[in-house]
DNA sequence: CTCGTAACGCTACAAACTGTAACATTAATG
DNA sequence: CATTAATGTTACAGTTTGTAGCGTTACGAG
């Protein structure tokens, strides 16, 4: 079976995506509508992003009628762990630790903010689990 | 001012930065061997590299008798943290909780270790600020 | 049944990015 | 001054991206 994806996606595919994940199940219409802001695109680019988008596995469409219906196969927050992974891999040498830390020392997140999520997840898989 | 860099580095890119965030002041060379393993590189090869790093901001280098000297300009962590922050930001709608939960579901880092990195930490910075 | 139209299929293409490198220049050094 | 180690300059093919035109086709309106 095709694994998840791991190719990168680019910015504009990024956008796409964006629009998946939040729209569902959606045409390549609404996307185009969802992206519209400053530059329309024309709808052959769309579907054309779109199409790379399946081939890079990270959609799938179904026939309704005679109009594509795309969704995602991976959910955004998988997307992000895969290439969160795969930062940490690389740059700190596989230290979760080490990311950690320096999103602390980075401001993403507090200290106290850390540990509170820390310990609620820990409760929470704690009593899915056992 | 050249704020930090943000774009992304290619696959061979990443490889030298890693032996720049290694060896910390290095040549050219010594960056050629130290990836030469199988598929040794041409040095000029290594220094378009280079130079294409220094261009987008990720090291600088010092002129050393007649030698380029790198080093990096941003330290390996701060580059995986302005990079998951950026997935952050686009994957999970900026939420780190989210990011969070997923690694712990993911099995990227346990419960366990979580709490415990959380805490450590805290006493860490707590320590260090009070 | 005929047509306009909505949707898709197929193909293209220039710009940017990547990997890789050859060749020219230049400044120490013996 | 010739050799050589280092850098400068330039190139180039392959891939990826952003963008899109044009052809085909199945429906629904008339």
């Amino acid at each position: 079976m095709d694994a998840s994806p791991k190719k990168p996606l680019s910015p504009l595919e990024h956008k796409v995506m964006e629009v998946v994940w939040e729209q569902s199940p959606c045409t390549a219409e609404q996307v185009r509508q969802a992206l519209d802001g400053d530059k329309p695109l024309k709808d052959s680019t769309v579907r054309t992003v779109l199409r790379r988008l399946e081939e890079k596995g990270y959609v799938r469409h179904r026939i309704e009628g005679r109009t594509y219906v795309y969704h995602h196969r991976v959910p955004a927050q998988q997307a992000a762990l895969r290439a969160v992974s795969g930062i940490v891999e690389r740059f700190c040498g596989g230290s979760v630790e080490r990311l950690l830390t320096g999103m602390v020392d980075s401001e993403m997140i507090s200290p106290d903010e850390l540990e509170h999520l820390a310990r609620r997840i820990a409760e929470e898989t704690d009593g899915k689990w056992r």
